[in-house]
Formats: C-alpha cells, structure tokens, sequence
DNA sequence: CGGCCAATCTACCGATCGATAGATTGCGTC
DNA sequence: GACGCAATCTATCGATCGGTAGATTGGCCG
C-alpha cells in the first residue's frame, strides 16, 4: 500500500521551476478549454498538478497571470499565419492556405475550443482577456482583408470569411462529428473566385 | 434626504408576484448577457432589481431555475421560426425568410448576446444551459436542412449556413459597427442559388 | 557531508458564494 | 379596523473563492 510511486503520490515531488510552470499552463488551458476561465479555481489547477494552491501561486502570481501565460501558450501553439506574409493575387492559393489551416485546426480540438469559449466570455469588457480577444480579432481581420485585397471589398469579404471560420469551429466544438473540411470546401467553392 | 421616494428607495415594497418575477428575469438576462451566467452571483440580480437575495430565491428556488427561466423568456421573445413551417422551394423566398430574420435581431442587441455569450459557456457538460443548446442546435440544424432541401446536400448546406449565421452574430456582438445585413447579403449572393 | 536556496507545504485570512430559517410587514379582504 | 396571507426582510450557515505568512524539506553545490 505505499503510494511513493502512484501516479497521484502523497510525498513531497520537487519539479524544476520551467517543468512546473509548464505542467500548470497545460492543465490551466485543459481544463479552461472544458469549462471556462470563470469556472476553473485555483483548487482545480492544483488538484489537476497533484500540488496546493500556494504552489501554484509561487509559479504565477495571480490567476490572472496564469491566464495570460495560457493564452501565450495557445499563441505559441497556433499555426503560422502566413497569410500575413505571402501573396494572394491567386484565389486557389489564398484558398489551399486557409484550408491547410481548417485542416490542422482539425488536429487541435482542445485549442481550438480553448479559443471559442475564451472568446465569448472575454466580450465583458472586465473579463482579463477582453483586451487579448480585442486586438487578436482586429489583426485577424485585417490579415483576412490583406489576403482577400482581390476581391471587391476585401473588409467586407473578410467579415464574411471570418464569420464562416469561427462559427465553423464552434460547431465543430459543439459537435465533434462534424467534418470541418468538407464544409469548409462547400464555402470555398463559392467564396475563391473572382467573378 | 429623505430616500422614500428616490428611485433606489430603502423602503420595502411589494410587487405581485408576476411583476417582480418578470423584472428579476430581465435583470438577469440583461447581467448575463454581459458577462455569462458563471460570472452573475445572485446578489448582483438581487441589487439590479433592489431587493435582497433571499427575496430572488423565493420566486426562483435556485439560480438553475432562474437561468431556465431567462431561457425560456429568451425563446419567447425569439422571432418565429417560420423555415419550420413554409414551403422553400424557392431560394429566393428562403433567402427573404433568413434575411429578415437578421434584420430582426440587428434590433436585439441584447437577446444576441446573450445567446452567442450563453451559447460558448453551455458548451461544458456540466452547464446548466448544456442541455438546452444541445437540443436547440439540433432543431435549428434541421429546420435550417429543410429550408435548404432544394440544395445537393442539405444538411451540409444546413451547417455551412449556420456557421457563418451564428459567426456573423459574433462577429456583430464583438463590434456593432458591424453591419450584419452588409455581410448577409455579401453571403447570401452567392448561397442562394441552384447551380 | 553540511549548508543554502527555493519549491512546496500547512494554516489561515477576509470576502463571497448559493441557500435556509424565521421574523417582519405590506396589503387585500371581510 | 382586525385578520391572514405572502412578499420581503435580517441573520446566519457551511463551502469555496483568490491570496498571504511562515514553516518545512528536497536537492544541488561546495
């Protein structure tokens, strides 16, 4: 019966500071992405890591803090957008970019959830992730625009494309069935041409 | 200073029943609207309508029931499902019938939000609100299916429709700027046809 | 092997959570 | 004008919230 090398031991286990607060980010985003920000404690963090609140606490300040690191996490993690970097006078092309990255998305289930649901519960302006979603969505839409600068009114287009994209992942979230890339194809077989 | 007749008087006073419970739902709605249900304590209702807490729990016996009671308030003030019920043969006519409805809810700022903000929180399984969005999506997928039998893959075309439908919402609910018809219409231009 | 730094702990804080018990009082009815 | 129902109140509960203070101890370095 000695629980010295459970999985959930009882003894005192020392991490390297980096290990630790790596550890805390990736339960912190897990359990987010399931249920909120507003619905995960500090209690839950530490349980999830197998230590005590004050622990987590030594590693980040406060749980806003811990939020912010998540959110880095989730940046670091999100697939390169190079749709501010290249040019898009072909349709096609601009149209594979975009799908390679619905396609990876499809790989990322927790992240992309983290994302709808942080997203909505940071439209409160007091939410400690307003300002985050603020300029994120700002610099999505103008990357889209960019990248949609051959259609007629390329803000417009991008406010639809950008529409289709998130509600399609919150449906996807809602209903993991969903095949993401077989709708995303039927919205791309009207939306990247030039007529 | 005498505060009996301010419009946040100390004095007790009584409402019927069906009165307060009517404001109670609406300061409800209004608060959760802005911040999600996880973020609305009992007591910032109880202050919005100027009583005191256990005054709230004994028109609604828990904050569930007051949150099914917003739903259903939420439901009742919906626009008529009218794609349940007509014959859309026509695209054009299908088209009229979505169209107006996103005319309508450009007028309800607030029963938008608190669908979009509720939607995203309601995702978690433990949510109170789980059930009824797992069941309201559900229905609107279908009716969305029927309006669009016209089309090669209804259901596919049901979710591609919703996608962008509840993305534009979001959209418009993070920025009101945002014209919802402006970007319906840049849509629908091209979903609305045969070919 | 001894000493030190820091990762983690126990214990606790005041505030707030949803909810309950029971007293008060407004108000319609006879 | 007295009665009784019920809408509202005060007071309080135990649990939990994020966060702090200070003791303990693991593990590296000399």
């Amino acid at each position: 019966m000695n629980a010295a090398t459970d999985s959930a031991p009882r003894a005192q286990r020392r991490l390297a500071p980096e290990v630790r607060r790596r550890q805390i980010v990736l339960e912190a985003a897990r359990l987010i992405s399931a249920a909120g920000f507003n619905a995960v404690s500090l209690a839950d963090i530490a349980d999830a890591c197998g230590i005590r609140k004050p622990s987590v606490l030594h590693h980040f300040p406060s749980m806003a803090d811990l939020l912010a690191a998540v959110l880095a996490y989730r940046d670091e993690l999100s697939y390169p957008v190079r749709y501010e970097v290249e040019d898009f006078a072909d349709p096609a092309a601009a149209n594979e970019v975009f799908r390679s990255t619905v396609e990876h998305n499809q790989q990322q289930r927790e992240l992309v959830r983290l994302y709808v649901v942080l997203r909505a519960e940071a439209l409160d302006v007091g939410h400690p992730a307003h300002g985050y979603f603020l300029e994120r969505e700002r610099r999505a839409l103008d990357g889209f625009a960019r990248a949609l600068s051959w259609k007629p009114k390329p803000m417009l287009a991008a406010r639809e494309l950008y529409s289709f994209w998130t509600g399609l992942e919150a449906l996807w979230v809602a209903d993991p069935t969903v095949d993401m890339l077989e709708v995303w194809d039927a919205f791309a077989a009207r939306f990247f041409t030039i007529s």
